[in-house]
RNA sequence: GGUCCCGUAGUUCAAUGGAUAGAAUAGAAGUUUCCUAAACUUUAGAUCCAAGUUCGAUUCUUGGCGGGACCA
């Protein structure tokens, strides 16, 4: 139970007692006493003035007598400044804090609470290769799971790809257009850089076409329409949904080239799925949910037998759930994808890692599988995050300004690199030890610098000025976690010996950071934001990185302050490491 | 046109209606015979505008202005 709960419940109690009324946690604020003022937990009074009837002091003089005195190993005294009442928590509290916990590697973690949750990430189309943007939904998808299972959960990470319609019969007209037989292995390029260099080029070809066809006296609108490798490419999607053997044997061939290359990068940022779903498997299941609808009276049919759902009830449209031609559109199939993981996985809770250009599909989505009565409809919860801009605005591939996923990994890693070699601090490192550590560190320096802002407001990266290495930064939090491991290697904590009975301000920093960690994977799990975790992993490092330079561990003032240093080393080294763990970025023991 | 989101130091981000709005970076000034200076310390710098609700508003409400997304 964290503090901050046990002085809620007291306070409620003492409230209760004091004043012959019910008291809620909801009827008070409870904080972190604010470093410029004595004490280390504060009850904000204010919103109690009314229903006691008190002035804020004298309120304060008896909630804080009667807290000390129910609670007298806890809270050691107090004071009251306006409507704050500060108190001070006990050392006592402080050390056993520690002495339970300096050496659990699993400090903070949950046991099982017997919950099921998916959670749907990546999602890439396979007609091009992984952009910024999707770094940042396969971090945010991998952490929040990872957060998850640490909250008790069991937890099954899952992806849909979308790997068929027009987008991809683009791609392969281009191929059968300019390729002249070559292949990723030919052309020695990743299979998805492949694949997307012909997706470029059936669009510079349509273009091509439709300026052609306007000089010929056409209008804009019928070019675009009439343009031969758009007739073609239409063509093909109707050849494949017919199930012709030599589309089909293409569609096969030049989605395995882009999966190849899906994985390297995959494998290369550390994202891994327990369940894949493909569109292609997936897209006939809108077939059932309309006939459901039908049914159920929540669908009905138009004039030209398109399929619709009224909610203008619900202050929405009313919205397409079929065309007039039969072919099902994108929301009915999602909704028999819900459907369908809920019957393999009986999963509680739902989530679907989107960006938030889709929050309106999302919100109809859920209102349909709800009206349709799906088991699945309300565990469905979208984890919406906001694009990646640049200065200048979206990236746009027509201006060539998309920062490709593999690029920016392996500037990073240069980067670190460049670093690491500057430094000159690893130098007895073997060739494959220092690969290794660069790639640590770029990757944690990009994960940390995507994870580190709330995953609901859009980002914006500067390509020109390249994600940092100091500061509020994964590298920082890396570093503290080398020095730490640096003392641990040099000094070993004794069982046997005691450790200080007393604690200096920034020895009790550390704890007062430390005691809030699982508080804050709680939150982080609740809220779906890994930047939490992120912002309060900086903070512990900070608060250890001031006691480091402050206080010596080796050479403390006697041997019961190096043992409690060496403690709170040890706990602190345990904190980082899971902390980061949660955000996917490892650790080195030395940089 | 309709719906929704966002405006905080030069810049990138914080702040369940609470104390003097926090960090980082860039700027200025310091710290290394001592456990890793990728660090530490000091300093200067911000709530788009206007009303309203409140003991108290960056936060809630309304109206502007500015930016973005989605739906036709």
């Amino acid at each position: 139970m964290s503090i901050v709960s046990k002085l809620q419940a007291a306070t409620v109690k003492s409230l209760g007692d004091l004043y012959n009324q019910a008291f809620t946690e909801k009827d008070f604020q409870v904080n972190l006493t604010k470093p410029e003022f004595e004490g280390d937990y504060t009850v904000v009074l204010f919103s109690l003035l009314k229903k006691t009837g008190k002035s804020p002091e004298l309120l304060g003089q008896e909630l804080g007598n009667d807290l000390i005195k129910n609670n007298p190993g806890l809270f050691t005294g107090f004071n009251i400044i306006k409507g704050f009442l500060n108190l001070h928590v006990a050392d006592d509290f402080w050390l056993q804090l520690l002495k339970e916990n300096y050496d659990k590697a699993g400090y903070g973690k949950q046991p099982a609470n017997g919950k099921r949750v998916m959670v749907e990430y990546s999602s890439p189309n396979t007609n091009k290769p992984l952009h910024l943007g999707h770094l940042r939904n396969n971090f945010l998808g991998w952490s929040v799971a990872q957060i998850l299972k640490d909250c008790g959960y069991e937890v099954f990470k899952s992806c849909i790809v979308n790997d068929r319609g027009i987008h991809i019969c683009k791609s392969m007209i281009a191929w059968q257009m300019f390729a002249d037989g070559a292949t990723p292995h030919t052309n020695n390029t990743k299979g998805d850089h492949f694949v997307g260099e012909y997706y470029v080029k059936f669009n510079d070809e349509y273009k091509r076409q439709v300026a052609e066809l306007i000089a010929k006296g056409l209008t804009e609108k019928e070019a675009e329409k009439e343009a031969p490798v758009m007739k073609a490419t239409q063509q093909m999607l109707q050849d494949w949904e017919a199930g012709d053997p030599a589309v089909k044997e293409l569609w096969r061939t030049m989605n395995g080239w882009v999966y190849e290359g899906f994985d390297t990068t995959y494998k290369n940022i550390g994202s891994d799925f327990d369940e894949t779903y493909y569109e292609s498997n997936t897209y006939l299941l809108g077939k059932g949910i309309v006939q459901k609808g039908l049914e159920k009276n929540v669908f009905y049919r138009k004039e030209d037998s398109s399929i619709w759902i009224d909610l203008s009830g619900e202050g929405l449209d009313e919205k397409l759930v079929m065309r007039s031609d039969g072919t099902s559109v994108y929301i009915t199939q999602d909704i028999g994808l819900a459907q369908q993981k809920y019957d393999e996985y009986k999963i509680d809770k739902s989530i679907y890692v989107i960006g938030d250009e889709q929050n309106y599909h999302m919100k109809v989505l859920k209102l349909i599988a709800q009206k349709l009565g799906v088991d699945s409809a309300d565990a469905i919860h979208h984890l919406s995050y906001g694009m990646v801009e640049l200065p200048t605005g979206k990236m746009k591939s027509r201006e060539g300004t998309v920062v490709d996923a593999d690029d920016m990994v392996t500037e990073m890693i240069n980067t670190a690199q460049q670093h690491t070699e500057e430094l000159g601090k690893v130098k007895d490192f073997s060739p494959g030890e220092l690969v290794h550590l660069y790639r640590t560190i770029g990757l944690g320096a990009m994960k940390f610098y995507l994870l580190r802002v709330d995953p609901k407001k859009k980002m914006i990266f500067n390509p020109e000025e390249s994600i940092d290495f100091h500061g509020f930064t994964g590298p920082f939090v890396q570093y503290t976690y080398a020095r730490i491991k640096s003392i641990l290697r040099k000094e070993t904590v004794d069982q046997h010996k005691p450790a200080s009975p007393t604690l200096l301000k920034s020895e009790k920093e550390i704890l007062v950071a430390a005691e809030q960690y699982p508080a804050v994977i709680s939150e982080a799990a609740r809220e779906s934001d890994p930047s939490k975790v992120a912002i309060y992993v900086f903070n512990l490092a900070k608060t250890f990185n001031s006691f480091y330079s402050e206080l010596s561990v080796s050479k403390a003032e006697n041997d019961e302050k190096k043992q409690l240093r060496l403690k709170l080393a040890m706990m602190t080294a345990n904190i980082l490491k899971s902390g980061m763990g949660l955000l996917g970025i490892e650790v080195p023991e030395r940089m």
